[in-house]
DNA sequence: GCAGCGGCGTTAGTGTCCCTAACGATACGG
DNA sequence: CCGTATCGTTAGGGACACTAACGCCGCTGC
């Protein structure tokens, strides 16, 4: 066994080194698949990311205005339109029009939200688990340490 | 200090638990970061991601007919032509027919390419520079590392 | 009052990736 | 030869991140 550096010869052995070297490389390839595995899972109940995402603010903080919860959600105001139509129409949230600000909207999660939430939870859970189960539970908080902190120091460059 | 896990408190404060908890999330971000970083430093220079990848796997691997450049590089044969267009048209390839098989053209990495190549490595080692500024050597080898895992896990799954 | 600025939800559109479909041309096996 | 497969190429679809502009309303100041 001539491996030098054990466990840090990763992938691809048709992969210049030079574009192994690249973490955009390798981040990249993971979030694709990241996203195609949590994304599969969540149109299999009819779902999106967003919609989890969404609900999932409402219920930790509470109503907001669209707005709000677009700062909130990172989903553009433009695309949470739709997002909230979905919702709306399966009884998950409700749309009121704000007593105090004509302009605004009121968005709250119903019974049902918070059940779909849930639900939807429990779907990622699933695919979270399914993702990591190479990662011992150590390995997996140093993964997403490691990786807050260079998100952190990117997100005030 | 009631700071439980330290380390592990990652990033914002009004991102709901349930979503923290993502991976998917954390590694989407940083991917989108990482490509906005690479992407505007290539820019720069006039070039892009696939131009790099595919000047990389001629250099290390040798001339290659398109399809099996694709292969190599992971870049789609339909993409492919416009990045071999481009990189021809500056001279940092050479596109010919290949005389064994007339449906096949050979690519060669031209004098002028390998030094473009340098050129690319150069930028992109700044920028990885840059991106992993936060990490001592032996965080940049773990992130690699269980990245590479997670990948290699998912890529077979 | 009312005029102007700015935030609200909404619609439409842009650009970039990743990926598929189909086509003419060429190779290859029966 | 005839059918099938592979090559480079063109065109387009779909998801995602993001911008622009519009009509509506609130707010401030004159």
């Amino acid at each position: 066994m001539e491996s030098d550096d054990a466990g840090l010869r990763h992938s691809d052995a048709d992969t210049p080194e030079r574009v192994r070297r690249q973490l955009s490389r390798l981040v990249g390839m993971t979030a694709g698949q990241l996203r195609k595995a949590a994304g599969a899972a969540l149109a299999e109940v009819g779902a999106h990311k967003d919609h989890f995402v969404v609900l999932a603010s409402l219920a930790e903080f509470g109503p907001a205005s669209q707005s709000r919860l677009s700062d909130r959600t990172r989903v553009y105001r433009s695309d949470l339109v739709a997002v909230l139509n979905d919702l709306e129409a399966a009884g998950h949230i409700q749309r009121a029009p704000d007593p105090e600000d004509k302009r605004r909207n009121v968005i709250t999660v119903t019974a049902k939200g918070r059940c779909r939430l849930g639900e939807l939870d429990e779907v990622l859970a699933g695919v979270n688990e399914h993702v990591m189960a190479p990662l011992d539970p150590a390995e997996r908080d140093t993964l997403f340490a490691l990786l807050a902190r260079v998100n952190a120091h990117l997100a005030d460059g």
